[in-house]
DNA sequence: CTGAAAGCGCTAACAA
DNA sequence: TTGTTAGCGCTTTCAG
């Protein structure tokens, strides 16, 4: 029972009584070659099991069979979901979707990568990252997605973040709220900026002002929520709601604030973003900014395609959130017993 | 300001003044050449950003330059933080995590992968997939991780799933259960019958004899934790403890169960498995059997890069697990400000 | 519509 | 220790 080497395209040649070049033909652009050519072929192929080598087609063809996307942390469930619709997205082209966590090797690791004979195209997801890193000329093209890195040009997916924080302030302001804080990402992340900004436009359209010390900040960890709770509770002068940059803070923070014996949202209540499969499953469930993750990742990687493809890519795609009103705004009875929306 | 193309080893060679063959080797065998040698040769390297192309090496070395996990759903957390153990522990020998979702494109799709050209190494994840996909003779080497494929024959990597549900019987009859309940995932699963014989093990120490209807069935999702509840709910004569097969059954479960009204652990003691983050924030925090994911993932390719290079590998690697005592099984005063633990 | 042949860039066997 | 050289398997001109 020896290993039997897998066939390669002159085995197939031979079987079907052709040359290399028509099996090569029929097997990338079969139209072009006669119908009873192909069937011959397609008959030889299947009885080798051929397929092509993909190191050799690759090398011929001066690309690298696949998408390098950097991510700050595969663990996170929110990442996640992007990936999925990335890979989902490639494969409809052929193309691998290779992940790094950027968590890992360090930048020595990734400058590897900026290179067009291992990626045919970069889609970054970590705003960290230095801009240098892919300065040079054999960088393969960029999509930068849902975080932004300042001083490095290319095209962008990313979430409505500004619109979305906006609509959560505009949904607690209609509930009757006028005492507003704020939990944020870290400051030089680019979501919290924009995240920042649509709070901010949120409350001047209501005519309210934010509070200096109504500002926390957290680092997107349930953990940063959690400390955040305590930092709440020492204000001498409590807001009546509190928007936060994303699901896992608020639920962080809603945990230890119902242990403390806070009733959500009689004495708090809570907005989150991103909307992760938790939210619908915390108790309360999660008022949150519900983002199209999946979505997001597609879309991604269609401007990347473009890119890779030489056409014209918009500078900047912005993908719309909505609302997802639930009991940590609305209050139990609201939504009492209905299934996740 | 026209795009300069990649250095080649050719390049290299020239300004270093050396053959190509001695570029190739200062770089693969740097102890083989003399130190003048390698000194000008790794300038000119700097010189030129030159970095091999990896098709071209791949086609020579006859491999694939990457391994490919193939995992049911991306976007799950316990996956993503496995495939982060094996991006962290494939990158040191640099080789390439190429990741698929075996939800999509089919098995169509992933017969492709099992062919030497294409991935160096298979880390399966999905115990569903058909083991024809992986019969052909060009299949790279295999290790199955978490999930086990019946009559798949390759070496595993599994947490001690048995041992872990176990764990937590004993855990619950030491608080004075007697009335134990299971959620128990799909019955096909290799994970559920592991966990099962587990629950056996513990009640059989125990003495007690589980009830044919505190059995109930999940899918592992969330979603049908929280109809499980319904269900416990719906029982004439209600147990008053539940060992649930994953964190996220048992926290759609806890949710709903609160929102009847019911009291954890006071009327129900609920117990979980994974030790998701989640699991630490939930209201209360969810005792459960902690997998160490990133070891499991390391681990996995650390039996698959013994595979590759052809030496012996265990048949079966089990990881033990350890439990998690929290609130939900202790009460709430037990653990009550505690970090988590 | 098909075949011959060049060559992608690299590594490793062999020779010196 | 180094250079010469063949060739990995494929695609794609260029001829016919």
């Amino acid at each position: 029972m020896r290993q039997e080497r897998a066939a390669r395209i002159k085995d197939v040649a031979r079987i079907a009584g052709v040359s290399t070049a028509t099996v090569s033909r029929t097997l990338s652009n079969p139209d072009i070659v006669s119908e009873e050519t192909r069937r011959s072929v397609l008959a030889a192929v299947k009885a080798t099991r051929y397929s092509a080598n993909v190191a050799a087609r690759n090398l011929r063809r001066q690309q690298a069979g696949g998408v390098l996307a950097l991510a700050p942390n595969l663990a996170n469930p929110f990442f996640s979901e992007i990936l999925a619709g990335m890979s989902e997205a490639l494969a409809e082209r052929r193309l691998n979707l290779i992940v790094a966590d950027t968590q890992f090797g360090g930048s020595s690791q990734l400058v590897q990568y900026a290179d067009r004979s291992r990626a045919d195209g970069l889609l970054i997801l970590d705003s960290r990252l230095d801009p240098a890193l892919f300065a040079g000329a054999q960088c393969p093209p960029i999509v930068q997605v849902c975080e932004e890195i300042e001083g490095l040009q290319s095209p962008r997916v990313v979430a409505d973040n500004a619109g979305g924080a906006a609509a959560a302030v505009a949904h607690l302001v209609e509930l009757g709220h006028t005492r507003i804080a704020r939990l944020a990402g870290p400051p030089d992340n680019s979501l919290t900026r924009w995240r920042d900004a649509g709070f901010r436009r949120g409350m001047d359209a209501a005519g309210l002002s934010g509070r200096g010390d109504w500002h926390l900040t957290g680092d997107f960890s349930m953990e940063s929520g959690r400390t955040a709770a305590a930092r709440l509770l020492a204000l001498p002068d409590r807001p009546s709601a509190i928007v936060c940059d994303n699901d896992e803070m608020a639920c962080g923070l809603m945990s230890a604030l119902i242990r403390s014996g806070i009733d959500i949202p009689g004495d708090i209540a809570v907005a989150g973003f991103d909307d992760i499969e938790l939210s619908r499953h915390l108790t309360p469930t999660l008022t949150t900014v519900h983002q199209p993750r999946r979505r997001i990742g597609r879309e991604a990687v269609r401007q990347l395609l473009l890119a890779i493809d030489g056409a014209d890519v918009a500078e900047r795609t912005v993908i719309p959130c909505t609302l997802v009103p639930r009991q940590s705004t609305l209050g139990r009875e609201a939504l009492s017993d209905q299934a996740a929306s």
